[in-house]
DNA sequence: TAGATTGTAAACACCT
DNA sequence: AAGGTGTTTACAATCT
């Protein structure tokens, strides 16, 4: 970014060739001040102000100048440094200073460009030398034109030594600055290559660095990076670092090759290299880390991979650096991972409140409890992920996600001032419960957040991702404080709300096993539950349309109700009634069936067989 | 505003 | 007797 709004002041400084007010007003470094109206209102410019209008000149031009050393390499043939450095306007020194670093970033890990910039410098020197002679001769002329207007001759001509010898000192110190600026060009591509693996690993000692970037660079030890790099001011070059930083880590790291989780290691086959894109070419730049050597094609491209990056021990080396990189990379991800999921737990729990987060969990451990674990997950049927790399986006939907801290009140019984919660949004946002908890898998297990489902969609969820869509009670106990840590507490309370609706609904049906009595679930008798209506948001509505690929309302409202466990689709038992028209069914109360008269409409119902 | 839905609590019966 | 399971009722909050 830096960068290139570098690059953009920089194509834009020399068509702001203004006039001397405008040059007088920016050549003040430090200040940046308006006006320049600094008494030259006649239009008559003494010797005096021309002269420190040339040292001024002077000065900037070599600013510029170096400007463009760091700027124009990128085009050698570029006719800009041929330009006369008193037509160059100059940026501000920081402006300059910043500029310079982020091109240096950029610029200088190219070795073949040494040679260049070398050129540049002498081209340089011998443009300060003429720059000298022409203010001595303009000084000679107003020395001349001083003495013939006679007055004040004697001391305007003091007045010029002194500015002479302040300008010839002061070509001195732009002589000795650009030498500094050679050495720190140096000294800042080291220091990046340093800090940039610093910043990828923050675990690797400098002596693994050290090693690493002996094997790698062959410009200079990195022993002796490290020692300029520790002598650099961090604190002042760390803006112009980190602004540079995203190009310049991508000459080295292509980091849009570690985002799609390929390393760079050299891919030989040719089956690989003659496919039509390559992971290690791009925008007609080799993408190995530190090369960017122009590729016209794909052809010149596998030529130069084969001929530059053969398998040698500098190849081998920058494979090792890059793996490095990756490792450290998947190490930052699983810290900051847990790091959020803390976050976010600590965000839903109360202080007081033991953190379950922090307890060990796995399925291996926690499904010791459940007998029928080893299969829990059957083929064909959506395993939640549990790697830590899934992604994590549980308060996607902020308002289904309630809060924990209320939660915890219903301890206070029937004090519903701080009351129990209260209807969970998962209808109302029209969430797949099975996508939703495939998603965030990882998070309901860990973070004590209340799941953003009623206790009727979970339980069906439970039965339907069982292997024989039927559960004891206890496995669906089990399965609540598998899937979710806000379930490992709390236990007398949700487990009688769960026994609560399995009572309830009609769509739990209790069948009695060998084992002993089993629940599973009828899926009419689910469908038929009143649902939503489909009033919220419409960005909700669009969403969960777009999300499902159905392209009418109708199709995503009968999808909301067969997908809140997309699983469920699968039996076709249910997905034939998937297709039910939802408006025209009548709800009835639930509460006015008897005990005998619910027995007797179970009896009824026919259980689903699944097998 | 009424009715439906949902969560919570509790009482009770039955079974092991 | 204790604990688990299952049923039912009551109440309140929320939503339609």
């Amino acid at each position: 970014m830096m960068v290139e709004s570098a690059s953009e002041t920089i194509r834009t400084t020399p068509s702001n060739q203004n006039g001397v007010s405008s040059l007088s007003s920016q050549s003040d470094g430090g200040g940046g001040r308006e006006g320049g109206s600094n008494g030259d209102t006649n239009g008559e410019i003494s010797p005096v102000d021309l002269l420190h209008l040339q040292q001024q000149q002077a000065l900037q031009a070599a600013r510029q100048f170096l400007l463009q050393q760091a700027s124009g390499l990128n085009s050698p043939g570029g006719n800009e440094v041929k330009q006369s450095p008193v037509q160059v306007r100059a940026h501000t020194h920081t402006h300059t200073h910043t500029l310079t670093h982020a091109c240096i970033y950029t610029q200088m890990h190219n070795p073949s460009l040494q040679e260049y910039y070398k050129k540049q410098q002498e081209q340089l020197h011998l443009q300060l030398l003429t720059q000298q002679q022409q203010q001595q001769q303009q000084q000679q002329q107003q020395q001349q034109q001083q003495q013939q207007a006679g007055k004040q001759a004697a001391k305007e001509v003091n007045f010029a030594k002194c500015t002479l010898t302040r300008l010839k000192y002061t070509l001195k110190c732009i002589s000795a600055l650009k030498h500094i600026f050679s050495e720190l060009i140096e000294i800042s591509y080291n220091k990046f290559c340093t800090e940039y693996v610093l910043s990828l690993s923050p675990a690797m000692c400098p002596s693994d660095l050290q090693q690493l970037w002996k094997e790698v660079s062959g410009v200079q030890s990195s022993e002796e990076a490290l020692k300029q790099a520790e002598g650099l001011d961090l604190s002042t070059n760390s803006s112009n670092s980190t602004s540079a930083f995203p190009k310049a880590a991508s000459a080295h790291i292509s980091l849009h090759s570690l985002a799609n989780g390929q390393s760079h290691t050299p891919k030989r086959d040719s089956h690989e290299e003659h496919a039509g894109s390559h992971p290690l070419y791009g925008h007609g730049e080799c993408k190995w880390p530190g090369c960017e050597a122009l590729c016209e094609d794909m052809g010149q491209f596998i030529k130069h991979l084969n001929n530059e990056h053969a398998l040698d021990d500098r190849s081998t080396a920058q494979c090792r650096v890059q793996m490095q990189v990756v490792q450290q990379l998947e190490i930052q991800l699983a810290k900051e991972s847990e790091r959020l999921q803390a976050m976010m737990a600590h965000l839903h729990m109360r202080p007081s409140e033991p953190k379950p987060f922090n307890q060990p969990l796995n399925l291996a451990s926690s499904g010791s409890l459940l007998k029928r674990d080893s299969d829990a997950y059957p083929e064909g049927l959506p395993h939640p992920p549990t790697s830590a790399a899934a992604p994590i986006t549980p308060l996607r939907q902020g308002p289904s996600v309630i809060s924990s801290s209320s939660l915890h009140s219903h301890s206070h019984s029937h004090t519903h001032g701080v009351g129990p919660i209260r209807r969970r949004n998962s209808d109302k946002y029209c969430t797949p419960i099975a996508s939703e908890l495939a998603q965030n898998c990882e998070f309901y297990k860990n973070a004590d957040v209340r799941p953003p489902f009623t206790y009727a969609s979970l339980i069906r969820h439970a039965i339907l991702e069982s292997p024989d869509r039927q559960l004891t009670l206890n496995e669906i106990y089990n399965w609540f404080t598998r899937k979710f840590a806000y379930f490992r507490r709390n236990t007398a309370t949700w487990k009688n709300a769960v026994r609560h609706n399995l009572s309830l609904h009609k769509c739990f049906v209790r069948v009695e096993n060998v084992k002993g009595a089993v629940w599973t679930v009828d899926e009419v008798e689910y469908q038929k539950r009143r649902p939503p209506k489909m009033t919220g948001s419409p960005t909700l509505v669009k969403n969960m349309i777009s999300g499902l690929g159905f392209g009418s309302l109708n199709a995503s409202y009968q999808v909301r109700n067969a997908l809140s466990s997309p699983i469920y689709l699968s039996p076709p038992h249910s997905l034939s009634h998937t297709c039910t028209p939802l408006h025209t069914y009548t709800h009835t109360h639930r509460h006015t069936y008897t005990h005998s008269s619910q027995s007797q409409s179970r009896a009824l119902i026919s259980i689903p067989s699944y097998n």
